[in-house]
RNA sequence: GCCGGUAUAGCUCAGUUGGCCAGAGCACGUGAUUUGUAAUCUCGGGGUCGUCAGUUCGAAUCUGUCUACCGGCUCCA
């Protein structure tokens, strides 16, 4: 007999010999139908595999990551089965359930596969799944395995790493894989399945070895389930920053200007403008200094900060002036800039903290394939500032701009966010600069401030820049999907490099620390996630038109002007639509213009002076005073903007 | 940068196996209409089919080149 234990702390006996299925079975039927995989003492097993020794029983459901990541990993099985069943000389690497659905990375030798061949590969996988082939590991011996695999590279290679001994494969109908477990029972749990798309990549991620096709595909245990995360994307898709900042008339690019260069149009600029304007009133609060500082610098400059050894490769090239050997960079960074700032005149400690903020456009030379959209580009603005301040001071100043942060996302209603704090990696402490002291009491200080303003935070060790450790902010906007926004960094390294120093107490030089923030991280990126999370429907302020004025026919059209003088001396920005178009067609192009308060004026308005209002996605809201309009715009933003 | 895909009017897209002046809807301009809560009707302008070269009697269509865009290149049996 043997003893289980749940995790729940309950214990039952049971044979030796009953598998992890039994278990369920014996405990529920429900629960034996639900679950996919499951561990025994942390260990992953197979359900149908005898439990021999006393445990502890782990169950996995859909509602489980491990229950996926077995049911996404066996599906990869079923994938690589299709593929061999339509490219017998197809050699199979690696295929690993992913957050989203599992891939398999193939090297189909001279074949080629594309979207064409997905539906054929999907029913083919289907069919298989019908069939409800047990998952079934087996152990083989190392030398074995190198004979089954003598004709795959791949596969050869991953075995000569291995442990002999310690070497599963994985049987189903009469398809076998190099496999070290966690499988569902069997392939009939997979009710749908998708081939989402292939791509390249490379074995083992490294661009010096063979290039392979990457399979993507998702499966679920239910149709619908799948229908449903389709139409999910679908929706990603409506709401693609690309798309909507083309419809609204945002931003577009050229290709005659260069790639990865945005040019904001006047819609775009001005929101940009609100958004640039509401973070510089909360710095000026917040004792900011602004600063400009100039688009270019001496390339001696980044030599001095470090950057250009580091960081030169993925500049733009050197612009070169008439004076022989002297050369200058588009800047790919403000603080250099910022640090001579400090060093313009001297510092006492009575001084400090010295914060300096600039809308810094800088430029890096981002690979071709790295761009995308407005997310990832070779000239942005970051909305950057630099504060430089004492040792002792830096808990306090972290905590003022975790506020800052704060603040932005509540205001834009990113409701939900999680921090991530950026330590050494302790085991390689010569990867870092400054000193031991120093680093200590600014980890301290940044997860204290984190715990005092109670961030949900995740600790990483290893992730801190070389310079210091970071706090990352994490948002999740209306889809659910994770973006890095801001973050702010503690740097040790500059200060050094700039001999940046202030006037001590006791009459000695000191070295401040100098914190980076950036809260929106550039305006950039941060327009196309709001974007993307609000789905094209701004907040009121933040808005290119709040009001359309919609008159019933153009002998309405004068009387819809004034009410838009009425409207603008109470900084309200209306429009008035004077085509001559029927009143319907006007309504829904300001609809679909996601513009968010319509006023239709004809002869009622004029009779009465009251304003017919509209909102969007609301419909008609009824009449009211201008007085009371004003108002309520003027309430719902003050409201939102506080 | 590398792999795969895509490129036709301002936008979204048709365009059969190469064959006369390359099409539609929307947008834009014109005229009519004077409209009451999600698309009024009329007429019209607009494209060297991304670039450069090649195959062919003939290329939007086939081949190569370059450029841009889209998906991916971290997830280790």
């Amino acid at each position: 007999m043997i003893t289980v234990t749940f995790p729940d702390g309950n214990q039952r006996t049971y044979d030796e010999g009953t598998t992890a299925m039994d278990v369920a079975m014996s405990i529920s039927h429900g629960l034996a139908r639900n679950i996919l995989s499951g561990t025994y003492d942390g260990q992953t097993i197979e359900l149908n595999d005898p439990l021999i020794t006393d445990g502890t029983l782990q169950f996995f459901t859909w509602n489980d990551d491990g229950g996926k990541k077995a049911f996404w990993h066996s599906s990869a099985h079923v994938l690589a089965q299709a593929i061999l069943h339509f490219y017998p000389e197809a050699k199979l690497t690696i295929g690993p359930a992913i957050e989203k659905g599992f891939y398999y990375d193939v090297d189909f030798g001279d074949e080629m596969i594309s979207e064409k061949d997905f539906e054929k590969i999907e029913k083919q996988m289907m069919e298989f799944a019908r069939q409800k082939f047990e998952f079934k590991l087996r152990a083989v011996t190392k030398a074995e395995a190198l004979e089954a695999y003598k004709n795959n590279p791949y596969k050869t290679e991953i075995i000569e790493n291995l442990e002999d001994g310690t070497i599963t494969f994985c049987d189903h109908a009469d398809f076998t894989d190099l496999c070290r477990g966690g499988h569902i029972p069997h392939t009939g749990y997979i009710k749908a399945v998708k081939i989402m798309n292939v791509a390249g990549a490379y074995w083992r991620g490294d661009e010096n070895k063979p290039q392979l096709t990457r399979v993507y595909g998702v499966s679920f245990m239910k149709a619908a389930e799948l229908k449903e995360y389709l139409e999910l994307l679908e929706e990603a898709k409506k709401r693609d920053h690309r798309k909507l900042g083309k419809e609204l008339e945002l931003f577009t690019f050229s290709q005659r200007v260069g790639q990865g260069l945005p040019l904001w149009l006047p819609k775009g600029a001005m929101l940009r403008e609100r958004l640039e304007n509401f973070l510089k009133r909360a710095q000026n609060k917040a004792g900011y200094s602004p600063v400009i500082t100039p688009h270019i610098g001496n390339k001696e400059l980044y030599v001095c900060s470090g950057h250009y050894s580091k960081y030169g490769k993925d500049s733009f090239q050197p612009i070169h002036t008439p004076e022989e050997g002297e050369e200058y960079l588009l800047k790919p960074m403000n603080c250099p800039h910022h640090c001579e700032l400090y060093k313009a005149t001297p510092k006492s400690y009575k001084d400090l903290p010295v914060r300096f903020a600039e809308f810094g456009t800088v430029y890096r030379y981002e690979q071709s394939g790295e761009l995308h959209g407005l997310t990832r580009v070779r000239g942005f603005t970051q909305d950057d500032a630099h504060i430089f301040c004492t040792p002792d001071q830096l808990k306090d100043e972290f905590k003022n701009v975790i506020d800052l942060v704060l603040y932005i996302f509540k205001t834009l209603d990113f409701k939900d966010y999680t921090a991530q704090v950026s330590l050494r990696d302790p085991e390689k402490p010569e990867k870092y600069i400054g000193s031991d002291e120093n680093w200590v009491k600014a980890e301290a200080a940044i997860i204290e401030a984190a715990d005092e303003k109670g961030l949900n935070t995740a600790v990483e060790y290893g992730e801190a820049a070389f310079y210091g450790p970071k706090l990352d902010f994490m948002v999740k906007d209306a889809l659910g999907r994770s973006w890095q926004l801001g973050t702010i960094q503690v740097d040790y390294n500059l200060p050094e490099r700039f001999e940046l120093e202030y006037k001590g107490s006791d009459n000695q030089e000191h070295r401040p620390v100098m914190i980076h923030r950036a809260p929106f991280g550039s305006m950039e990126r941060f327009v196309a996630v709001l974007l993307e999370h609000c789905g094209g429907n701004f907040p009121l302020w933040l808005t290119p038109e709040q009001v359309k004025i919609l008159p019933v026919s153009d002998k309405y059209n004068d009387y819809a002007k004034e009410v838009a003088q009425f409207l603008e001396i109470s900084d309200i920005r209306a429009l008035v639509d004077e085509r001559n178009e029927k009143i319907g067609r006007k309504i829904r192009d300001a609809e679909v213009s996601k513009t968010p308060f319509m006023l239709i004026v004809g002869e009622k308005e004029v009779d009465s002076g009251q304003l017919s209002v509209r909102r969007h996605g609301q419909g008609d809201q009824g009449a009211m005073s201008k007085e009371k309009f004003i108002k309520l715009i003027a309430d719902e933003v003050s409201q939102l903007i506080e």
